[in-house]
DNA sequence: CATAGTACCGTAAACGTTTACGGAAATCAG
DNA sequence: CTGATTTCCGTAAACGTTTACGGTACTATG
């Protein structure tokens, strides 16, 4: 005799009492809950997934995809713990339990959600690294799996998403650097075909249209979400003649890099040269100039996360108030020595 | 109709048929079995996991548990990603899905496991960051679950694991710096009761003893695995008034607010003061200067560890050949110029 | 042609839960 | 004291699969 089963005898009981009491329903004594709560941990019971699953048809079970490939693996430094630690703390208080899918560098994103959400794994999904057009989006809406993603997208119909202020950060940089005098300023951003990218772009040329400033592609620089990608975005930006004197980075670990080829040439970043970060980093402030970049809660990015998603659920929607579908998730400026130096005026040419 | 029932109708054929033909019984004609196959791959039919586990007793999916807490969240930098890619690509031959349980800050890693273990969400579980005692190896053997672990553990009845070699690594940096006239050499270890730590410990004291040298709990600073650590692990360095002449770090992002923390005392890492880090990372070799460090493949390391766990599941065993239940996975070093100098004599004292 | 064997397939039970339903005992209203 | 209501609990069906078992039609064997 195992399970449920096993209780209820114990406790001289049927099965159905044991269960209406560990589910809290109304209708059973509260002497006799008592009971089958006490005889549960002695017993050491836990109800079997697999067997709620199927009766109910529920699986208390959210999932986060994460793509081993495209950013993530270079990139995902803290950040998917930040958020996944907020987005918990949420989700424990319905009893659900967050698991992490990773999609292997091998595997179609696409089909690995659908098998996925096919087998029923999970209630509900949280999509990352979501792109422009995302399939991925389609199929949720299809299966009628509640989801949100982390990153806008234009796929779907108006899907939730929360997504990072690509463009207020682009804009704000931009001003402050051109506040101090630069006017050749470049911009590094990834170069597959993520989406972050085109939006950090459109911030930039945005804010340099502001400013009266020609947008020149040659100051466009694409790399990889590494130190290795801020190493050659320097080593491209000197070969070209262009002379810039700032940059932006849309990944802030590119910084080491940077350094290390600006040094190389002779090139003082901060004294010389500007450097902002777009997302600050436990490195940041350690760095040498430490990095201009912009600082947000991932605790707090998480716990949005989830809550909006619990917002779209039924079972859960109660419980929270709708939120507005898209959200830009606000980041705060952070002081650096990077880019805190006038322009000498024979260099603003 | 939904589910097999569905595509039984659909094909004018019963539910055990179906069901034979998609999990490749042999008693099932091959003509059928190719119209079963089409069929479900035209209404997008895929088992429904709840139903499957409940009858198998089997979920198809290994965990693999991770605590935010602790190391991880700050040191997890790509560490997990690429260990789970290759341990991805194993499972996958298998048809099982590997999937990551982050135990969240807020809650007990053994009431964590235990949970999920009860509730039959996994068939095997990796779980990672082992103490030296750590009851959920206990729980593990009491609840019949194969898994493995990543780090060594006194606790149960000789667990199987797989362990960095922190001794070799510890013993073969201590050659090298005494072979350049080091004799002051300080360790950076966690602060935590973290295992890895005492047993890097353990290769530094072996090393010093075996080069005659004192072992001098002055020179051993405990650290957070962060930048932050690195900065304040110098500084107590600094002032201790032992005059170190190089540092072995546990953990190598520890080595930019190290780096800073000389320069800031006016020591130059690389030329007057030798660092070395356990472990190579992408940053490695872009830092000023490049750090010396030692380097694994992670990717072979996940591989590894899925056959090992593999091996020990009875449905699989056969696959895999009986690997030993403990390993030390080798590291190799990488030579930088964090310690690419001799120290002069008079420094020696 | 009779028999044995084989190839294939349908039926139904089982996995461990939850929950609709109905019933017994207790309580309440009059 | 009777009838109505409430409180609590047991029974059994249902969720979607897999698989043991048995049966039918065909093939091979003598």
């Amino acid at each position: 005799m195992k399970g449920i089963r096993r209780l209820a005898q114990h406790l001289d009981i049927s099965i159905g009492t044991v269960s209406r009491a560990l589910n809290g329903r109304p209708d059973v004594n509260e002497d006799t809950r008592k009971r089958v709560l006490e005889a549960a941990v002695e017993l050491g019971y836990v109800p079997n997934q697999s067997g709620r699953s199927l009766r109910q048809g529920t699986t208390n079970t959210i999932g986060l995809m994460m793509e081993s490939s495209a950013q993530t693996v270079e990139n995902s430094d803290n950040f998917f713990m930040g958020v996944v630690d907020g987005a918990q703390s949420v989700f424990a208080r319905h009893q659900l339990d967050l698991i992490l899918l990773p999609c292997s560098t091998d595997e179609d994103p696409n089909a690995y959600l659908q098998r996925i959400v096919a087998r029923r794994l999970v209630d509900a999904m949280i999509i990352s690294a979501t792109r422009k057009i995302d399939k991925r989006i389609d199929m949720l809406e299809k299966a009628k799996i509640p989801f949100i993603a982390l990153g806008r997208s234009e796929s779907g119909h108006n899907p939730p998403w929360l997504d990072l202020d690509f463009e207020g950060v682009a804009s704000r940089a931009i001003d402050r650097l051109v506040g101090r005098g630069h006017r050749r300023i470049a911009i590094a951003v990834p170069h597959n075909e993520a989406n972050l990218g085109y939006i950090f772009l459109d911030g930039y040329k945005q804010a340099l249209a502001r400013h009266g400033l020609a947008f020149d592609p040659d100051l466009v620089t694409r790399t990889s979400s590494s130190e290795q990608g801020g190493y050659f975005a320097a080593d491209e930006l000197l070969r070209s003649g262009k002379q810039p004197t700032a940059i932006l980075l849309i990944y802030e670990v590119m910084a080491i890099g940077l350094y290390r080829r600006l040094a190389e040439a002779g090139i003082h970043a901060g004294r010389d040269f500007a450097v902002i970060g777009f997302r600050e980093s436990p490195q940041s402030r350690f760095l040498s100039p430490p990095l201009t970049c912009f600082r947000l809660s991932l605790r707090d990015l998480g716990i949005a996360l989830a809550e909006s998603l619990l917002a779209s659920m039924p079972s859960f929607k109660h419980h929270y108030p709708q939120t507005p579908a898209h959200r830009i998730w606000p980041m705060e400026l952070v002081e650096g020595e990077s880019d805190a130096f006038e322009l000498p005026v024979k260099n603003q040419a």
